[in-house]
DNA sequence: ATATACTGTGTATGCTTTACACTAAGTTAT
DNA sequence: ATAACTTAGTGTAAAGCATACACAGTATAT
């Protein structure tokens, strides 16, 4: 791929931040770049919008083609427009951002020669990023962590069958401090959006824990009420 | 101004929503266009980013020349960037918002000959607006909804001083829908972020009510407590 | 059988939300 | 001066939610 310095003039990229949860860890999905700039970086899955795609269908493009996951929805939760955030000229960017549920379909291949490789890495120990997507990925990060506190938005991170504790673990994760068990699992099962399985965990050592479910009706009409203000 | 297609290929703009609460109803600023497309029809101020210019100071700059209105504090909140949503090629818009609180000083004297007037618009009752503007407003309005329901941004809208009672207009302005009075000034007054004044209004008929102000500082320690899960 | 490691549960206290209706105070009209 | 009008301002009981806190139960491994 060849810049020509005429087209940065004004120019639309989109990056991507995917989130995933494993190992107990908070995860981000960044790749290496093969490119200049800043070849051999860590950095957001990104690149340019072309002139006739949307840019919703734009980042789903450009996620497939550099990570190899397709069909992901995203979210575009900001945009990055100072005058010098990229080195070779004037470049905005959308920033979008998805939770998910990691499995065996999910691998990642680089369909791209961008891409040197694609790379799950733990939010808490984040190599130097290239551009400023410490700050696109900071901000992404603060967004999740407020979202979560008034939406269900965690179930989208963990496997369809999760016990209370995995739940548990993950808004530790993401919020960053522990929490009661007790009131924990209270507060969740008032909520009211958990179905509770017939099915306990398998495989673990030591007691296996109830699975449930996460019931998207209820938190549809969860979500409904959340806009009330009260009478 | 004249149109070159070619620069079409890439090229973004800023729209802004501004509301602002008048006469017991909220409003939005729209001007009135002197330029095709969309001659003669209304829509939110908005117009092109430069190729120097980061977008948030495009946006000042763009309302300022707009409406006349300098120095609001705006946030973006959305990006459309659709294929077909501008008829003379491909155009990205960067969405703002901001609410503001009416004043003399604020007259809306629009520098630009791309603008016949700007005119303040009852929210309930809006004209056809050109391109995707309907769509825009509609996100924007959904968006300070559900802001209202945490965040007190409503006082951005009123004056400096003000009743509760006034207060609570607004917020069903906003809400669309009635409140209790009781409930709403205990709830107000115990978020503790109301300062009581030793005033009273003035020129109205009949009974005149308290004063009461912002008070900015308690209002950053309510932010920030709200950020928390409970233990 | 025993050690291990995790699961799963209850209660009391205080705070917040909700539902609900009348009196007080100031202004205007006569 | 008085009556009529209009808005301001207030309390309480009931229900629900948040918080703080500790130990017995159960599946597994050896």
């Amino acid at each position: 791929m060849e810049f020509e310095l005429k087209k940065f003039d004004s120019v639309f990229t989109i990056d991507c931040v995917i989130f995933a949860f494993d190992a107990g860890e908070l995860k981000v999905l960044l790749i290496e770049r093969n490119e200049e700039p800043y070849k051999d970086w860590w950095a957001l899955p990104g690149n340019f919008v072309t002139h006739d795609e949307g840019i919703d269908q734009a980042a789903e493009r450009i996620l497939g083609e550099l990570t190899g996951l397709r069909d992901i929805f995203m979210e575009q939760f900001h945009i990055f427009g100072e005058v010098d955030r990229h080195p070779y000229g004037r470049v905005i960017t959308v920033a979008y951002y998805a939770m998910i549920r990691l499995n065996k379909q999910k691998e990642l291949k680089p369909a791209s020669s961008f891409v040197k490789k694609a790379f799950w890495h733990s939010v808490n120990d984040l190599p130097k990023l290239a551009f400023d997507h410490a700050r696109i990925f900071e901000k992404s990060f603060q967004k999740i962590k407020r979202k979560i506190l008034y939406s269900p938005i965690a179930f989208e991170l963990l496997p369809e069958k999760f016990t209370l504790t995995q739940l548990q673990n993950l808004y530790e994760a993401i919020l960053g401090n522990k929490l009661d068990k007790r009131n924990f699992r209270k507060k969740m099962l008032n909520y009211g959006v958990l179905k509770e399985l017939d099915e306990k965990q398998r495989g673990v050592s030591y007691r296996a824990a109830k699975l449930y479910k996460f019931d998207r009706r209820k938190y549809i009409k969860l979500f409904q009420k959340e806009l009330s203000f009260g009478k």
